[in-house]
DNA sequence: AGCATTTATTGACGATCGTCAATGATATTT
DNA sequence: AAATATCATTGACGATCGTCAATAAATGCT
């Protein structure tokens, strides 16, 4: 399984032997089961994560509601908020939506893959370049878009989203309850 | 004018006689007055900015209002959204508040630096975390915060930004019309 | 200082959303 | 297949916000 993650980095900046067979060494690969948590809120995080296959969400607990942030899928890097400064607990929790197989990267592994190997330094420039960039789209989303908007840009780019994830999921995460969602894709339907 | 940049660096990472030189070669200063565009929705930028002394704002145009996203000050660097990537129309517009001094990179010294200076690599990548994180904690203020809460939270951490800003950009910067904030204060003072 | 322009406040009103509750549909379990 | 639990839809209602308009306050200009 560890050959999902490999070949995905390979695809950026091919990767040598003495690479992949460090990554297979440190790299463990996890199974969870639906619903399972990665990460809980106020734990703190001495790990990341990549999703070999299924997804999870990342969700903020706001007066006792879940409200999803992010949806992670096949060949994403599930990230640690704050994982570049000091160990902190987490404002977030991370859990599993589909039974998922999941590589677990400590930070131990990769300080030491960042030592090692110069290649992984420009890895993790562009897998942070790549999170950026998405983070600023999220934030761009957020301001110059409604929720119903927020949900037509779903539908039209990310329908594997809309297909896996419960809709009451999707609500928190373009910002609406799972009730008028519900009359948003009503409204939808109409026109 | 170019030292503040200087120094600013330097304060991460002490930078040699040559590379302080090449900067001052190779960075030019420029004098804004108050409400200047440094950057035009749909114009392709090549350069981004550091601001020395006044402030500017970020914003979207939408409807016809625009709906301020951040606010750079002193000592912060003005990112080109997209720098990291190929180069297309911007999203966004950033406009002086004040008069301004502001230090202007071009993505080719940039390159530059890269190449020829390995410790901008590590600048660089310093500089990206710390943008990562403020975007981290931007978008988790979206999700966990109402404007109220955002606004008390800008008194609490940034009195500068409301000392300086006027009141109905800061209005949208948390999300609401000018109108409602002006209510939020007075809901504020009544408590 | 006085005038003009910009910005902030206040009021009224309509639209939209969240909440609560009930019902309907879909999955899951035994 | 029936029973149960989970999820989605619909209706009603109150609260909040945006808009428009008017006024007040603050700022900038000569």
């Amino acid at each position: 399984m560890i050959q999902h993650l490999i070949s995905f980095l390979d695809s950026y900046s091919p990767l040598s032997r003495e690479e992949k067979e460090y990554l297979e060494a440190h790299i463990p690969i996890q199974s969870f089961s639906k619903n399972e948590f990665l990460l809980k809120q106020d734990e703190i995080s001495n790990r990341f994560f990549f999703i070999i296959n299924g997804c999870a969400r990342m969700f903020y607990t706001v007066d006792g509601m879940e409200k999803t942030a992010f949806f992670y899928m096949e060949k994403d890097f599930v990230s640690a908020y704050e994982r570049f400064t000091k160990q902190v607990p987490s404002k977030h929790s991370i859990q599993t939506i589909e039974k998922s197989t999941v590589a677990i990267i400590s930070v131990e592994t990769a300080q030491n893959l960042l030592q090692r190997f110069p290649k992984f330094e420009y890895l993790a420039r562009v897998m942070m370049e790549n999170e950026l960039i998405i983070y600023q789209n999220i934030i761009s989303s957020f301001i110059t878009q409604n929720a119903e908007q927020r949900y037509l840009h779903l539908l039209k780019h990310r329908p594997d989203i809309i297909q896996r994830i419960p809709q009451y999921h999707l609500a928190t995460y373009v910002g609406v309850s799972p009730e008028t969602l519900s009359r948003i894709r009503k409204r939808i339907l109409m026109a």
